[in-house]
RNA sequence: CGGGGCGUAGCUCAGCCCGGAUAGAGCGCACGGUUCGGGUCCGUGAGGCCGGCGGUUCAAAUCCGCCCGCCCCGACCA
C-alpha cells in the first residue's frame, strides 16, 4: 500500500504540520529536547531564503561579519529591559576545559550586547557612522514549549545591526529594513504580510519600539514572520557608544536591530501547504522542476531516459532541475512523493511523449487532472518560466484571498471572542495594556500589531473594543504561534 | 513548573488487566522476480537489553516502587 496518508490540514492541522516537515524531510528530531536538525531538503530552502534576503541586504548598504556565539553575562546585565526579557530564556556555559569559569558565558539568544561592546571600540567619529552590519548565524534561547523550525532552542537567522548619527536616521533604517522584509516576503515566498508597529507589551526587550511583519497561516493563527526593532541609545548608553559629531560633541549613537530567522520555513509551510503536503513557492524551491520518466520496457525506458536526461541539461541552465530516474519506484509513487516534497512543477516523459515531442507539464498549486498540460519541446524553457511565474502569483493571490476572508472587524466584546477562533481582529483599542491582557485572558489572542496606514481602515478608530474609551489605534488581535 | 497521556522492530501499534516456553502484525528496509501515464504485486530475508534501575516471584514486556524521556493542554516566547 506504500505510505499512510498524511492527516488531513483540517482535522489536524498540528499534526499535518509535524509530518510534512518529517516525510518531506526537512528537518528531523535531534537528541536533545527543542533541538531540530535541518536536513538537506530543508537547508536548501534556507539557503535560497538567505541568498534573496542577503541580496536585499547588500543592496541597501549592509556588510556581513560574525561575532562570537558566547557572550560575557554580565553583559546582559547592562540593559535592564533587555536582562530581564531574556535572562529567563539564556543557556548557560560554567565550565571549560574542565574547571569552572571565574565569569559565566551566555550562548547568544541574540548579539546587541556583544555588537554594542564591540560598536564601542570601533565607533570614535561620525565618519565611522553609519555602521551597517549583518550577520547570519544561529542562537539559543531555553524555550519551554518547542516545534519544529517555530520554536527550537537553537535557531538559525540573520541579523542585522546598524548604528546611526541621528534618530531619524536609525528610525528610517527600522523601518527600511521591515519592508525589505516585506518585499522579501511577497516577491520570493508569495506570502501577504501585515506590517505594523507592536505595542509596548509586545516589543522586543531593550527596544523603544517594534515593527513586525505579521503572516496568517493556513488555520488562521498568526506568525511574526519578521522583527525590525528600533533601539533608541538604550544599548549605545549600556555599552557606551559614542561618536564625536561634525560639531564637535559627543554623542550616543542611535542603533537598529532586525531578525528573520528558519521559523520562516514554517511560515511557508503553513501559509501554501496542502493536504499533499508541501508547496513550496517557485522562486524558493531548492527543486523548481522535477523531471519523471515513464517507461514499460528496456527499449522504452533507454529511450525515455535519454530524453529526459537531455530535457534535464536544457532546463538546468535556467531552473534548478532534478532527474528522478530511479527505477525501484514508479511514475504513480514519484508523484506522490514530488507532491509531498513540494516541487512547484512536474515534468513527466513517457513513451507517448516522446513520440509527439511533448511533455506532460503538472503545477503543484493545482494537483490532479487540473493542473496538467501538454507542451511541446519547443519553446519548453520559456513556457516554464512563465509557469513558475503564475504558481506564484496563484500562491499569493490564494493566500491574500485567504488571509482577507479571515480578516474580520468586530463591532463588539463578545463578537470579537467569536472571531479570534477562526481568524483575525481588526478593532480600535485605546493602547492600554490591561486591555490587552484582558483579550489574551479571555480569548487567548495577542495583539499582534498596530497595522500601517496601508492596512488599516481610512476612518480613525471611534472606541476601544475592551473599555469603550476613546481608541487611539486600529490593531489586530489574534491567535499565534 | 501544574494538569492529562504515552514509552514493545526504523515507523504505527497489538500483547500487559488475568505472569509461563523461540515476543507478534502492518508499513518501511534488503534481495529476486513482476510492474511502471497516480502511492504495483508475489516470494524470501534482516531487524528487539519490551525506556532505565530496583523489588516481588520457581518464572516479569506483563505485578509493585523509583527514575528518565516524549507528546498534548496552561504559564514564557523569533
Amino acid at each position: 500500500m506504500g505510505y499512510p496518508k498524511l492527516p488531513s490540514r483540517q482535522e489536524n492541522f498540528a499534526e499535518w504540520y509535524n509530518q510534512v516537515v518529517l516525510r518531506a524531510e526537512l528537518a528531523d528530531y535531534a537528541p536533545v529536547r527543542g533541538c531540530m536538525v535541518v536536513r538537506p531538503y530543508g537547508w536548501a530552502l534556507w539557503e535560497n531564503i538567505q541568498k534573496a534576503l542577503d541580496q536585499r541586504f547588500k543592496a541597501t548598504g549592509h556588510q556581513n561579519a560574525a561575532f562570537p556565539l558566547l557572550i560575557p553575562m554580565s553583559f546582559f546585565e547592562r540593559e535592564k529591559e533587555h536582562v530581564e526579557g531574556f535572562a529567563p530564556e539564556l543557556a548557560v556555559v560554567t565550565h571549560g576545559g574542565g574547571k569552572k569559569l571565574e565569569e559565566p558565558l551566555a550562548v547568544r539568544p541574540t548579539s546587541e550586547t556583544i555588537i554594542g561592546y564591540m560598536w564601542s571600540k570601533w565607533i570614535r567619529s561620525y565618519r565611522d557612522l553609519p555602521m551597517l552590519l549583518n550577520q547570519w548565524g544561529n542562537v539559543v534561547r531555553w524555550e519551554l514549549r518547542t516545534k519544529l523550525f517555530l520554536r527550537t532552542l537553537e535557531f538559525y537567522w540573520q541579523e542585522g545591526h546598524t548604528a546611526h548619527a541621528t534618530r531619524e536616521e536609525a528610525e528610517e533604517e527600522t523601518l527600511r529594513m521591515l519592508r525589505v522584509y516585506e518585499d522579501f516576503a511577497v516577491n520570493e515566498a508569495a506570502i501577504p504580510v501585515i506590517p505594523g508597529q507592536k505595542s509596548e507589551s509586545e516589543k522586543f526587550a531593550g527596544a523603544v519600539h517594534t515593527y513586525t511583519i505579521e503572516a496568517m497561516m493556513g488555520d488562521t493563527k498568526a506568525l511574526q514572520a519578521g522583527t525590525s526593532h528600533f533601539l533608541g541609545q538604550n544599548f549605545a548608553r549600556a555599552f557606551d557608544i559614542q561618536f564625536l559629531d561634525a560639531d564637535n560633541q559627543l554623542k550616543y549613537v542611535w542603533t537598529t536591530s532586525w531578525g528573520l530567522s528558519t521559523r520562516f520555513i514554517g511560515a511557508i509551510i503553513m501559509v501554501h501547504g496542502d493536504d499533499q503536503g508541501l508547496v513550496l513557492p517557485p522562486r524558493l524551491a531548492p527543486i523548481q522542476v522535477v523531471i519523471v520518466p515513464i517507461w514499460r520496457d528496456d527499449a522504452q525506458r533507454s529511450q525515455v531516459l535519454e530524453m529526459a536526461q537531455r530535457l534535464q541539461r536544457q532546463l538546468g541552465q535556467r531552473f534548478r532541475v532534478h532527474l528522478d530516474d530511479r527505477d525501484h519506484v514508479t511514475p504513480g509513487f514519484k508523484f506522490n512523493d514530488w507532491e509531498l516534497r513540494g516541487v512547484p512543477v512536474r515534468v513527466e516523459i513517457g513513451p507517448r511523449d516522446v513520440a509527439n515531442q511533448v511533455v506532460t507539464l503538472a503545477r503543484r498549486d493545482q494537483p490532479g487532472k487540473a493542473g496538467r498540460t501538454t507542451a511541446a519541446w519547443e519553446g519548453l524553457e520559456d513556457r516554464i518560466a512563465a509557469l513558475l511565474d503564475d504558481i506564484h502569483d496563484s500562491l499569493l493571490r490564494r493566500a491574500t484571498a485567504f488571509r482577507d476572508a479571515h480578516l474580520h472587524r468586530p463591532e463588539t466584546y463578545d463578537e470579537l471572542g467569536q472571531v479570534v477562533q477562526n481568524g483575525w481582529a481588526l478593532v480600535g483599542w485605546c493602547g492600554r495594556a490591561e486591555c490587552e491582557a484582558r483579550i489574551k485572558a479571555d480569548f487567548k489572542a495577542t495583539n499582534r500589531c498596530l497595522p500601517f496606514v496601508e492596512h488599516r481602515p481610512t476612518e480613525a478608530p471611534t472606541r476601544c473594543i475592551v473599555c469603550g474609551e476613546p481608541a487611539r489605534h486600529w490593531a489586530i488581535f489574534a491567535k499565534a504561534y
